[in-house]
This record gives structure tokens, sequence and C-alpha cells, in this order.
RNA sequence: GCGGCUGUAGCUCAGAUGGAUAGAGCGCGUGCCUCCGAAGCACGAGGUCGGGAGUUCGAAUCUCCCCAGCCGCACCA
């Protein structure tokens, strides 16, 4: 709601400015520091100060007083050395913010522009760990704040089935563990089979280790991997996709879903890549290498930030180049990555098939790429207007080059719309590290923090942490609500962990580096996801005590405002108190811009514990339900349940569920 | 070497597009449950915003130069 009101007062001012002075500007608006100063500031007159070559306090002046009136605004004023307050109509905000609260949030048209989001995209050859969560959280929460914000998205879990990745555990089955291919069948069918294989993958890397010429099996196995023919492609047929249903299932304990697994197995197979490499050698976006270290390979010259550069004739730069094609014909990670990007687009002038994967308890239908024989009642996926790939930092270079790539093809339309959703990566501090059970080298004892590695088998894995935060949670429970039946509680208990979890890797933007340790995210206290989870209980404690204690109670009165009395009970000291809180509550969709416009989830996460913490002040300032004064009983009872919608609001952009008790 | 990110309170971090007295959580100290639940609230201590120069009416924010740390720059993904 704020955000509806301060876009009229920008409009109106410039419109103003351009009348009066003749002047083109953009008008910038903020909070001004306390509330009595008014809800809206511009500083705009510094700047025409300059231009008009007046003081500002004195074109301020000229400006609050000529100004005409702004729907919403109760009065302007100047402040300081020449800015301009506003000031809104205080019930009559409240009463829009009410109405707001009550109304469904609209939902894109089927026609809408699509946007694809990509994340998670974790190797299925080992469990899934703390710094796969963030990627998995941030990506989630993207997803549904553009929901939110009124697009329509798809959301793509890319699997790299056929990768190195997947080899090696391969190798370690038939070299190491010396499986058949029906014992790991069965193995896969057991429990916890990512446990086994995260042990195993660190396994194989001791393996190599031992004997480096070993490091011949990877290419074998890879070979017959990729091909799908042979025992090695049998076996990683069987793993890999019993790690996806893994992954899947630890991602919806933490409420997230996808619309579409691409795998890398068909792009290999449907030959995406070659329909990508003839646009790409057509518009000499690469090209073959003639000598040089790169000679025999397919590269393409980019500058320093990945732009592509001119592809002339020449040797010594495509020492510098990317290589897109092995000198023995093999196509490069990026090359791939290219003609996924391609197709995300609707660029690449080829599909692949689907088939149902799998259904979410919510009825949502899970899809996943083949080959061949795919299912015909399947949506229409890809062509997207705009392309969010959620990865981590490191690969900032190589998401360059494929935007390289795509602009080198000409469409640059498309490269300006693909979107590195870039974040920090999640390490741990050594102290977490040697809690683990890790012994770290001198150097890395030194460090600040030691980057979790899935090749050494060091990292928490997400459903253990997962596990720990629900036993925690669970203890907390029992002793606060032993009446409650045990399935209760521990869907209370889940809700509580999640919500620790998911806040604790949203709370930080995504340019920061996460060092993990228990003791801050095993926390229900302070600056958490449960401290925002209580602020919704208290509030609906609030409901349901009136319930007991007035069944007769007019629920339907509390969305009718009554002008004269909220204007009355939102003036002076307390009536300042009470504001700010209704404009917190009216500044959601305010913070929902501003993360889509910054494509950082964090803000979200900052505005509900900000919310919920104006709200905890509230509710230790005033006895909502021994008030006497009826009026501004209901008065209290209107900002207690619009606190609640807005806080809910909040907490399911973050994938956070509130529950009625806890 | 080239490119990117980071440096704000004891610790962990917010301060998007320059604006009024730089904030939060944790930790520490002191208080607050006969009360809609204390997973809470209040008060207090704690800052050369890495350093320096510049642009500006105004800089934590922009520019340049240093310093420190991290990450990229594979015929790996």
């Amino acid at each position: 709601m704020v955000h509806v009101l301060e876009a009229r007062i920008r409009a109106a001012l410039a419109a103003h400015i351009r009348g009066v002075y003749n002047l083109d500007v953009a008008v910038v608006t903020e909070r001004p520091p306390r509330i009595e100063m008014g809800e809206i500031a511009t500083p705009v007159c510094f700047d025409l100060a300059k231009r008009l070559k007046r003081a500002p306090r004195q074109i301020a002046a000229e400006i609050s007083a000529q100004l005409p009136p702004i729907e919403g605004v109760e009065r302007v004023e100047v402040a300081g050395g020449g800015y301009v307050n506003l000031f809104f109509a205080r019930a009559a905000f409240l009463a829009s913010v009410v109405k707001d609260a009550e109304a469904a949030p609209a939902l894109a048209p089927a026609d809408a522009p699509k946007c694809i989001v990509e994340h998670t995209n974790i190797n299925p050859n080992k469990a899934a760990h703390i710094g796969h969560l963030r990627n998995a959280a941030l990506g989630d929460t993207l997803v549904r704040v553009l929901r939110r914000a009124g697009r329509r998205v798809e959301v793509q879990n890319y699997i790299d089935n056929t990768g190195v990745q997947v080899a090696d555990v391969v190798i370690g089955f038939v070299h190491i563990a010396k499986k058949s291919p029906a014992e790991v069948q069965a193995l896969a069918a057991q429990p916890k089979f990512d446990y086994l294989c995260w042990d195993l993958y660190a396994s194989v890397s001791r393996f190599f280790e031992e004997d480096k010429t070993r490091m011949a099996l990877r290419g074998e196995t890879l070979q017959s991997i990729e091909s799908g023919v042979g025992a090695a492609s049998e076996m990683a047929g069987i793993v890999a996709p019993a790690i996806v249903r893994c992954h899947l299932a630890t991602m919806e304990r933490l409420g997230i879903e996808y619309d579409l697994l691409p795998r890398e197995s068909e792009i290999l197979h449907l030959k995406f890549w070659d329909s990508a490499f003839e646009q790409l050698k057509q518009r000499n976006a690469i090209h073959l290498a003639a000598s040089g270290k790169n000679a025999g390979c397919w590269v393409m010259r980019t500058d320093d930030t990945g732009n592509a550069a001119a592809a002339a004739e020449g040797t010594s730069e495509d020492d510098d180049a990317k290589i897109i094609v092995r000198s023995n014909g093999t196509v490069t990670y990026v090359g791939k990555d290219i003609a996924y990007q391609l197709w995300k687009f609707g660029l690449l002038g080829k599909d692949f098939q689907y088939e149902k994967f799998h259904t979410y308890a919510d009825g949502r239908t899970l899809w996943s790429s083949v080959s061949s024989g795919g299912d015909s009642s399947a949506p229409a996926f890809g062509k997207a207007a705009i392309v969010y790939n959620v990865i981590d930092a490191r690969q900032a270079y190589l998401q360059n080059v494929v935007v390289a790539g795509l602009r080198a093809l000409g469409f640059n339309g498309a490269a300006d719309r693909s979107i590195h959703f870039s974040y920090e990566i999640v390490a741990l501090t050594p102290r977490c590290a040697r809690e683990l059970g890790y012994t770290l080298s001198e150097e890395d004892a030194k460090k600040p923090y030691v980057e979790v590695s899935g090749r050494k088998g060091l990292g928490v894995k997400a459903d253990d942490l997962l596990d720990r935060l629900e036993t925690a949670a669970l203890a907390e429970v029992a002793e606060r609500h032993p009446e409650l039946p045990a399935d209760e509680q521990t869907g209370i208990a889940h809700a509580i962990a999640i919500g620790a979890l998911r806040y604790f890797l949203l709370k930080f933007t995504r340019t920061a580096i996460i060092a993990f340790d228990f003791k801050d995210a095993l926390s229900f206290e302070g600056e958490t996801g449960p401290y925002c989870q209580y602020a919704v209980v208290r509030a609906r404690n609030i409901f349901r005590k009136l319930q007991e204690q007035e069944p007769a109670f007019a629920m339907a009165s509390l969305a009718r405002v009554d002008l004269a009395a909220a204007s009355s009970l939102l003036t002076g000291i307390d009536g300042n108190s009470f504001w700010e809180l209704v404009l917190l509550a009216g500044s959601l969709g305010t913070q929902i811009e501003a993360a889509v416009g910054a494509q950082e989830p964090a803000f979200i996460a900052k505005y509900a514990f900000q919310l919920a913490q104006a709200f905890n002040l509230f509710y230790h300032h005033h006895r909502v339900l021994t008030e006497e004064d009826s009026a501004k009983k209901v008065f209290l009872l209107q900002l207690s349940r619009l606190v609640e919608v807005k806080l809910v609001a909040a907490l399911e952009l973050l994938g956070i569920e509130a529950p009625e008790k806890m």
C-alpha cells in the first residue's frame, strides 16, 4: 500500500515541478528518520536549488504551499534545510490496508510472459548438504516472490546425470564396493541411499589418490554413461534417479517443489549440442583454433568479463579463449549450457520429450525430460521471456561465457534477460568442521572458514541438520504443550525447524559468505524464523481467547474501519506507535518490489523480522482483550489481524509456515 | 598478472537506486511473568563505517590510489 501512495506522490511532485518550474527531474523519495516527520520525504529541492540558483528551503516552502492535493496525503511540510515531508491520512490508509489484506493476491494470467528459475541442480551422486540448501532456499524464495509479484514462473532443477561425479560413485560401487547392478538396485531401494553414496564418493577420492593410474577408469566410465551403453551406464541409470528422489524428498521437507527436471542425458541423446554447434559456427561465434595450446579445439573468444570478442582469424589470442569443443571432438560443460540456455528461451529449434516423474502432496506434477516415448499431455516447457539461473558466485565467469554465446549468436534480448542469480557459498567455521570430526590441515585451521567439500565428504548433510532442528524444536514443544498429541507436536516442531533453517539461510544478503555454525543455525531466539512465527502465534492466541471469552463477538466488524475512531486513536504518542505498526504492515508490497528489483530475498526476511518486532512491542504495551473502550478494542483487534495477515504472507514468501500454536 | 566479491559495535550481519542523529541480532550488565504465553519486553555499555585523497549543499554509499581477506581465470563440472 505504501508503494502505491509513494508512486502517486512521486508522479504528483514531478508533474508539479514540470508545470511550475518547467524542469524534468526524477523525484527521489525516502523515509524520514522519525515518524513525527511524516511518512515520505523528498530531497528534490536540493536538486532544484542548483538548477534554479535559489535556496532549497525557499523552494521547498513554495512547493509545499502550492502543491495540489494528493489523494491519501493529509498535509505537506518543509523540514531541515529543504526537505519536503508528506504526511499520510492515517485512518484512510489503515482502511485501505485492511481492505487490501482481505483480498487474495492476483495470480499471473496463463499467457503472461514466463520466467524460468533454475535452482538446486545437485549432482545426483550423494546426499544434499548445507550449501545446496542455500541454493534451493534462495531459488525457491525467488520463485515465491516473483509469483506474488504477479509473474508466471516455471521452476527447473537441472540434473547432471551423466557427469564426472556420477561416474565416480559408479566407480566406487564397481571397483571399491564390488557390487553388481542388482545389488546396487537393492541398496538404492533402502532408506538413506544418498548417505551411503556420500561416504562412497569420499572413498573414491582416496581410491584415486592411492593410485593415479586408476584415473583411467573415469574416462571409460564416463564414456559408457554418456553413450548410454555398457555396464557403467546401467549402474548410473540406477544410482542417479535414486539419488534424485532422495534430493526431492529432502527438498519436500523444506517445502520446495519443481515443475521440471531437465536431464543432461537428454541434452546429449537428443543432440541439443549439435543444433547449438551449427548456429555458433554459422554466426562465427566460435572458430577452430589452428595453432597454439588450444590447437584443434573450437573456441570462443571473450573479454575479461566474458563478453564475446570479435572472432577474427588469428592465433595468439586463441590461447586465452574459452574452449567449447575439445580437440577430441567432445563438448565441454559450457557448450552444453549454451544449448540449454538457448532451449530455455525457445531459440534452439529442438525440444525435449517429457514424462511424469512425481506428484506432490498439493497435486503439482513434477515432469522429467526423456528422449523418447514422452507423454503428449505434458505442458509447454521453456520458451521463457526471462531466465534466472541460481548458481553460486564462483561460476560467474562461466555464466558470462554462456551469455556471451547468446550475444554472439545475435540474441541480445535473451542475453540481457539471462540473469545469473549469484550468491556466495556456505562454509564451515573451523570449530564446526572439528565438531563434525574432521581434522584440519594447519592451513585450514588458520582460515576464517573452511569450504564444504562433497569430494572430501566434508559438510553438514541437509537431512542431518533438519533432524537436529526437529529434535531440538520437539523438546521445546513437548515442554510447552505436553497436552498435545504426539503427531501434532511433531508437526509444530517441523514447522519451527523449517522456519529456523530457511530464515537462517535467507537473512544474509546474497553476497555474504555464510560461515556455518550449529549454535547460530539451531537458535530459536532473536533474529530467527521462530521469533517471527511466535509473533503470529501471539496474534492468533488473542483471537482464540476472544472466541472463548466472547463467542458472540462479531468478527465481521474487523473488516470495517471506523474512520473517526481510527483517526483519533492514530494521534498522539500512542497513536504514533500504532501508526508505525500500520505503516509497516502496509509496506509488504514495497518490500516485494524492492526484493524483485534488487533480486534480494533477504529484504523479505528483514521485513518479516521488523514486523514481528513491532508487533511484539505493541503486544507488550497494549492489552487487547481487557480493553474497556469497545471502539479501541476493535481497533486493537484490527491491528492484530492486519499484522497476522501480513506476517503470514511474508513468511509464506520465505517458505515458512506459521503454526497455530508453538 | 587479469577479473570479481568483501572490509560497518567484542562476534555475526543490515544499511538497493548518495540525504536529516549509522541500525539489528548474539554476547555482556541491570530490570520485567497474579497479566491476550517470557521462543518475549525495557534500559545500559559498546563505532577513526579498512586507510587516504577527490566529486557534492550533503558520502558507509560515487571516483581514484593504497592496505587486508576471499573467489574465479582447466581440453573438470
